[in-house]
DNA sequence: ATGAGGGCATAAGCTGAAGTTATGAGTGAC
DNA sequence: GTCACTCATAACTTCAGCTTATGCCCTCAT
C-alpha cells in the first residue's frame, strides 16, 4: 500500500525520439521509410513504435505488407505529437541562439517577454527561411538592450515600451496587451460588471518588481485614478507572478503573451476593467541610421505580420 | 566527409524527465527538493541538470551549499521547457481518454477538429478541477456524433456545424473561423486587395474531401459566388491538407484552430477575403431534454468561456 | 509460375545511459 | 562544535534500446 508518488509525465508520455518517429511514418507511409529517415534501423523503428503503443495502450499504427497507415486514434494521438514537438523545435532554437554567444552572424537583444514568448518562434521561422544564420540571443531591459545596441554589441533589438529609447531607431513589430487576471475561485471572476480603474488601483495586487517594463505600465495607466495600492507580492518574474495568482494568492497583471495558456487551460479568468488602456508596442530597434541590413533584416522581415497584430 | 543525415531533433533536445526536473528545480530552489518531488534521488538529478546543461551548452542553474537558482539563461531555457511540458500534459490527458474506452464516468464524442485542437486542453483543465474522472474520448464526423449520444452511447458531443443535428439539445461553446491560405511564396500572399469571393471560387484550392464539415461550410459559403472550382488536391485530414499548402501546393481554407502555430511560424500566410463569412459555431451537444450532469455538466462548464470565443 | 523487392516481425547479442548506494565537503544556525 | 541542509564524486548495476541476421508475407514484373 505504498502511497507511491505520482508517477512523472516522462513515463506517460513518449519521449521525442518516438514522436518524432511517429510523424515520419504519417508522412512516408512506410516504417522502414521513416526509419531510414531519422537514421535508424527498421527493427529499431518498428520497435519504437511498439513500445510507444503499449505505453499508450492504443493500436496508432495499421502495418500491412504494402506499408503502414496510422489508425483513427493514430491520427489523433499524431496530432497531438506534433505539438510537442513544434514546441521542442522551438526550444531547440532558442538553446542554440543562446549557446552560440560569439562569432554569431547576428546578434540580438531582447527584452525579456518578447524573448521568452516570441523570439524562438521567429527564430523556427528564421531557420526554415535562412538555414544556417548562426544567432545569438541576449535577454535584458530596456536600458541594457539600448546599450548593447549603441556600443555596437549586438545588430538587432527588441523592446516592450512606450517610446523608442534614445540613440535609437526603430518600427513597432506588434502589440501587447495587459491583462487583469485572477484564478477562477476569486470574487472577481463572478463580477458581472467591469472592474472600475480605480477599484483595480486600490487593490493589492500580485506584480512584477517595480522597474519591469509591465509595472512601469501600469504604474502610468493608473496613476490617473490614484496610483498603485502596495503590492501583495512583488516577485521577480513573470513565471513566477503566474504562479503565484494560479495559486489563488490575488489578482494579478500580466502580458497576454504570458497568459495564454493559462486562460486556454481555465487556470486563470481574465477579468475586464472599464476604460483603461493597457496596450504597449513592440518594437524592433536598431543604432540610429543604421537601418538593419543582412540577416538582421531577414528576421526582422519574419517579425512584421505575425502573430503580435491579432489583437 | 559522410553527408550525414541531420542529428534528429531528440538528439538536441533534453527529454521530459530532464526538463520536469527543471521546472521543479525553479520552483523548488534546490535540486534536492526537486529530486525528492520526483522520486530520484539527489545524484540522480544533479546529473541530469549536467547533463542537461552539457547538451545545451549553458548553464542553467547556479549551485550554492544553500540551495539552487536558475541563472539568467536558465530562466529562459525553463520557460521554454514549460511549453514543451504543457504539450506533453496536453498530449498526456488526450491519450489516457483514448484509452479508457469502457467503464469511464464520462464518454464524449467529438469532431475531428475539436477532438485535436480544443479536447487536449480541456481535458486537462477539467484533471485539474475535477481529478480522478475517466474521460473516454472517441472522435467522428457530426452523423457519428449524433448517433452515438442518441443511442446512449455518451454522454456529451461536440459538433462543429451550422446547426444543431436532429434529436439533440446543445449550446455553443465558441466559434471557428475558415480562413485562406496559402505559402508566403504564392502570388495571393502579395495582394494588395483582398481577394474577391468570385475570385475565389474560380481557384482550385487544396481542400478536405467532399462531406468534411470544413468543406460543407465554404461549399455553402460559395454558393451564391459561382460555386466551388473542381479542387487542387483532396486530401483526407485537415493535416494532410496543411502539409500541401505549407509545401506550396496551392491555397487552401482551413480552420483557424489548425493553422495558429503555421501563421506564427509564417509557414503560411492568410489572404484576406472579402465580404465572406466563414465562421462556424462550434456547439456542445446532448440528447435532447437531457440536460448534462455529473462529470458531463463539469466539463461542459469548462467549455463555455475560453479560447474558442476571442476572434 | 517464379523470382525480385519492399514491407514488417522476431531473435540474439551488445552497449551505454542513467539509476542506485555510499561518501565527503561546504555553509549556516544554534 | 554539532546538526541540518546543500551539492559533488565514485563505484556498481541494471535495463532499454540499438544492431545484425534472419524469415515470412505480399505484389508486381518477367
Amino acid at each position: 500500500m505504498s502511497d507511491s508518488l505520482p508517477v512523472p509525465l516522462a513515463h506517460r508520455v513518449p519521449d521525442l525520439a518516438a514522436l518524432e518517429l511517429l510523424l515520419a511514418v504519417a508522412r512516408l507511409g512506410s516504417l522502414g521509410r521513416a526509419a531510414r529517415e531519422l537514421g535508424i534501423t527498421q527493427p529499431a523503428a518498428s520497435g519504437r513504435v511498439r513500445s510507444m503503443e503499449r505505453l499508450l495502450g492504443v493500436a496508432l499504427v495499421e502495418r500491412s505488407p504494402r506499408g503502414s497507415r496510422l489508425t483513427d486514434a493514430g491520427v489523433l494521438v499524431t496530432d497531438w505529437a506534433r505539438r510537442i514537438v513544434e514546441a521542442a523545435e522551438a526550444f531547440d532554437a532558442g538553446a542554440q541562439a543562446l549557446r552560440s554567444r560569439r562569432d554569431s552572424r547576428l546578434r540580438v537583444v531582447a527584452s525579456m517577454t518578447i524573448a521568452e514568448y516570441l523570439m524562438p518562434t521567429w527564430l523556427v521561422a528564421l531557420r526554415a527561411e535562412r538555414p544556417g544564420t548562426a544567432v545569438s540571443l541576449l535577454a535584458g531591459n530596456s536600458a541594457a538592450v539600448a546599450e548593447r545596441l549603441r556600443a555596437g554589441e549586438a545588430d538587432l533589438g527588441f523592446v516592450e515600451g512606450l517610446q523608442v529609447p534614445p540613440g535609437l531607431d526603430g518600427v513597432v513589430v506588434g502589440r501587447d496587451r495587459l491583462m487583469v487576471v485572477a484564478a477562477p475561485g476569486h470574487p472577481w471572476a463572478r463580477r458581472r460588471a467591469p472592474l472600475e480603474p480605480g477599484e483595480l488601483a486600490a487593490t493589492p495586487l500580485v506584480l512584477r518588481e517595480r522597474g519591469s517594463g509591465t509595472r512601469q505600465v501600469l504604474d502610468a495607466a493608473l496613476a490617473a485614478h490614484g496610483g498603485l495600492a502596495e503590492p501583495l507580492l512583488e516577485l521577480a518574474s513573470t513565471t513566477a507572478a503566474k504562479a503565484a495568482a494560479v495559486g489563488g494568492a490575488g489578482p494579478s497583471v500580466l502580458s497576454e503573451l504570458a497568459v495564454g495558456e493559462e486562460l486556454a487551460a481555465r487556470r486563470l479568468v481574465e477579468i475586464p476593467v472599464a476604460d483603461l488602456e493597457l496596450r504597449r508596442d513592440l518594437r524592433a530597434v536598431w543604432p540610429a541610421g543604421h537601418y538593419p541590413a543582412g540577416p538582421a533584416r531577414d528576421l526582422l522581415g519574419l517579425t512584421w505580420s505575425p502573430a503580435g497584430q491579432r489583437a
